[in-house]
DNA sequence: CTGAAAGCGCTAACAA
DNA sequence: TTGTTAGCGCTTTCAG
């Protein structure tokens, strides 16, 4: 047998004998079904309340089948783009009267696909983010996630099956950076690239390229960076020989180490070489200079995450599966001219 | 009786009999029990892997009447402080084993009881973050909610009963942090303060109110502030009206929106005016000019938070029931010579 | 409209 | 060692 419960805790037996009625009719009363006499019911509510009575959701979920909650993995809490996703994420849900279980992967990739795992059996669906595993481990686990959304990834879809995701156009975002500063006069730039294993660094690198190959008097060089603080920091030196008058960093956290970086060693920022960002953080905006920056709607994302998951959770089609989000440039101090050389 | 289970999702039962043996067996196999016969757990876990069987842990929840997980909830999921105590806290409990569930209760104090109980019946304990809430209601809530552990906020213990907390000595740290604008020659000081409701906004005043008992060439404007960056920047008028030389805001955030609202004002920082912030966010070294700040280790909050939590749990003493973390000064840019006047 | 009873998937006491 | 069986707390079918 389960353990015999010593515990002293109320179930719905008690308010039940309480009431004088069956254990069904104080469940029927306390998920308002209406199929019960008013006066039964009221004593039921009034001999649950006298006990303060609270219905036992584990017992619920397993009855049910459900949990009313959902899982997300990301792979760092203390990166702002995932703190935002969370926090969109978290009072959508809410608003639904879902919860949300996390875990962080701690960028260890091989972490993600037991963590998913784990939380997708807790809970009704789950929400992977950004995550960095491989396409191929994605596309095999996918299945046995289900439902699932897929925040900043998509999953080559061999078959017509989508699976539902929000994703940034961040190709788009990075043409755009580069369009303003060719506007500025730069020609000569440097690509301060994110973690290898993201895919929305290859996105970027992507349109990067393809831009250069639209305009043949544009360089594009590209330097190892990170999606940190501390890469950005690491990455001055590769700058400054780079020889390069702008920098497009992977994100605004890299942006504001180069900018720091070089503000250590004497480089001015615009009149030397000019910076962006990308997400635009809510510390962007207080840097100095201030960074230019690729907007993304950041709580908005994780907003229609759970959109997405409610979609899927109640069977209904999504209405998109996909939902893009453009960035927006926000030209901020940390771009200007480019210098006569 | 439950949903009749269309679902094809396997359970014990199929590895029992794929094995030939009982559930009970199979149970023992996947608890790691060793009174089963080698022989025979091999079998087991070879028709368990074959099946690609994964135990319910719902299913495990009711019978062993614990969910592995605990419930935290914050006040604000964008607050860089409640993201550094969940990252360190979520992390922690990783470790051994326990996931976390998050209630964001939006800054709205009467939200938060209810969060508190729907997360403890869902989950083994709860940890209250800074709680908005009054004390008589924490104290009335407080033992429907055991196991649970506070941070930023303590009982007022009529008896002997302590409830576990972890605590910022906010008092020390910023009567440091007025000790070294004293150094610096400001006599006329401001504290901008925090939400109403923050018992660490509370703690802050005391503190400086008894620093200025103690040091009658000092004096203290209270002004009104806030937590957030806006609330900082909002305060400019007010901060220029109070005629100090140097401002304490309640933390970073408010630190740096007024820094923000003082450079768009004109007014120079520290040659016109000092300023102080608290918590030391991740970017309080990139303001400009850099934040003077009083140091709080967040991430080792969330951690010790989780020990308190993890001791109730086991049912053993925690080593001391509040973890009590002093501030450090970091000193840095914002803060100067008083100016002369 | 109400109650009895059969589960939901798993664990553990007890018996064999 | 292994199996039988009685729960954990709740929902829901089905009969009354």
């Amino acid at each position: 047998m389960g353990r015999r419960a010593a515990s002293t805790r109320i179930g719905i037996a008690d308010v039940a004998a309480k009431a004088g009625v069956s254990l069904a009719t104080v469940s029927r009363v306390m998920n308002g079904n209406f199929t019960v006499d008013p006066a039964i019911a009221e004593r039921v509510r009034a001999a649950a309340a006298e006990l303060k009575y609270q219905p036992n959701p584990i017992g619920r979920n397993l009855a049910l089948g459900k949990t009313d909650t959902i899982g997300i993995v990301v792979p760092d809490l203390a990166n702002p783009s995932f703190q935002g996703i969370l926090r969109g994420l978290s009072r959508a849900a809410a608003r639904d009267g879902y919860r949300v279980l996390i875990a962080d992967s701690s960028e260890i990739s091989s972490e993600e696909s037991i963590l998913a795992g784990e939380a997708r059996r807790r809970c009704d669906g789950v929400v992977l983010c950004a995550p960095r595993m491989g396409a191929d481990e994605l596309a095999e686990l996918a299945p046995s996630l289900h439902p699932l959304v897929l925040v900043n990834r998509t999953i080559p879809t061999g078959d017509g099956a989508v699976i539902p995701s929000t994703v940034v156009d961040y190709g788009r975002g990075i043409r755009e950076l580069a369009a303003h500063l060719m506007e500025l006069g730069h020609r000569r730039l440097a690509f301060l690239s994110g973690p290898e294993r993201s895919a929305s660094n290859a996105l970027r690198l992507d349109a990067l390229n393809e831009y250069c190959a639209e305009h043949d008097d544009v360089q594009i060089a590209v330097i190892a960076g990170g999606s940190s603080f501390e890469a950005g920091h690491d990455a001055v030196d590769r700058v400054r020989e780079a020889d390069v008058t702008a920098v497009l960093a992977f994100n605004d956290l890299a942006a504001m180490g180069l900018l720091s970086g070089l503000h250590e060693a004497g480089v001015r920022v615009p009149e030397d070489i000019s910076v962006t960002g990308f997400d635009d953080i809510p510390f962007a905006r207080y840097t100095t200079p201030p960074l230019t920056t690729a907007a993304v709607p950041i709580n908005d994302v994780g907003e229609q995450a759970w959109h997405r998951m409610r979609d899927l959770l109640n069977g209904t089609a999504p209405t998109a599966p996909v939902a893009k989000f453009e960035p927006s440039v926000a030209v901020r101090g940390s771009t200007g001219l480019a210098p006569v050389s």
